[in-house]
DNA sequence: CAATATTAGTCAACATGGCTGACGTATCGC
DNA sequence: GCGATACGTCAGCCATGTTGACTAATATTG
């Protein structure tokens, strides 16, 4: 008994650091969205306004469906806080040019500053931890993190990220969207 | 403006490596708490009652106070949750020994058997994407998580685990209490 | 071209888990 | 003995998730 707890005993040890990681993610995570939830309470929206917001000003043209699989919540909650930010003219819609059904999301211009807004938050507290951990723990912490999400978000999160990148410089052109979904048909 | 977004950019990429961080740890936490939820769902229980039950048991003797401080939330949501989890029998009190007033919590058998199976899947979860990530990955995993939680946090953490370290193996003795805040005075 | 599938919107009802505010009780410590 | 502290409780509100049922417009396919 003493010895399964002793410092000593490797099993403790990997108990105690998975713990730990554990714990970590819990209180990270809590700070990580502490500010934004601030800033949010200010204007009367909540964090599902900050996904929302966020995603759309990541892929500016996502339509709904899109949306709805990257957040993974049902058509009816989305919609309770999309129609908000619609009606108080922080996202717009249009339709598809190509797809008459789909509503293409993008920012307004008010949109994309309260975006501004509210992500510095988070990417102030990343940028001074990435710091004061150093490159090399960067690495790590992205490479921990990916293992731990869902491969399928993953591999979303890398698709979109290639094709933005070759496409960064290129005018939107077309239908206007940003070529999200252009090729993957879903 | 393409210049601005080109790849050769070391803003862009700065800019790219923070969101990136922000997306996967959005990404990575909702997946954290999926197996839990599932669980806890089976048995008519909330990510309140997991979250309660985590640190019932991993402090055992834990006062509500030291608890409230732990979760930040209010008495009477912690009070809802922890009332449930007395009544179906996964966790119990003690009036404390030095002082009457505090209701010490520990976990029943049923209970430690039910954090075990929730934290088990988190444990998993992290194991594997430890494994696969290495060893020099998780060392930057936790610097860069203590880099953004609160300092405040961090620094309890830490502190109530140099004290379980130090008092591993020891008899819990005089008020029965694991003595978390038998030094700390708060 | 007609039938079917897809995309989006809406109404209604419910659960979870936060919150505030207002009190009550027992106990501790000065 | 009295004020502070630890805990409990009642009542109600809000945000955000859920299910289920249905409609409308448009696209796709046999």
């Amino acid at each position: 008994m003493v010895d399964l707890k002793s410092g000593a005993n490797p099993l403790f040890l990997r108990e105690e650091e998975l713990r730990r990681g554990i714990e970590l993610m819990f209180y990270a995570y809590r700070e990580f969205t502490s500010e934004p939830d601030r800033i949010l309470e200010e204007i009367g929206f909540g964090r599902a306004h900050h996904r929302a917001i966020y995603f759309v000003g990541r892929y500016p043209g996502i339509t709904i469906s899109e949306l709805l699989v990257i957040l993974r919540i049902t058509k009816q909650s989305l919609s309770r806080v999309l129609s908000q930010l619609l009606e108080r003219g922080y996202v717009e819609q249009t339709r598809g040019k190509r797809d008459q059904r789909q509503r293409l999301l993008s920012l307004t211009e008010s949109g994309r500053a309260l975006e501004t807004r509210l992500t510095d938050t988070q990417r102030r507290r990343f940028a001074a931890a990435y710091r004061s951990a150093g490159a090399e723990a960067v690495a790590g912490f992205t490479a921990v993190l990916a293992g731990i999400m869902d491969p399928k978000d993953l591999e979303r999160v890398d698709r979109l990220r290639a094709r933005a990148d070759e496409e960064a410089g290129e005018q939107d052109k077309a239908d206007g969207r940003a070529g999200l979904a252009a090729k993957t048909g879903r």
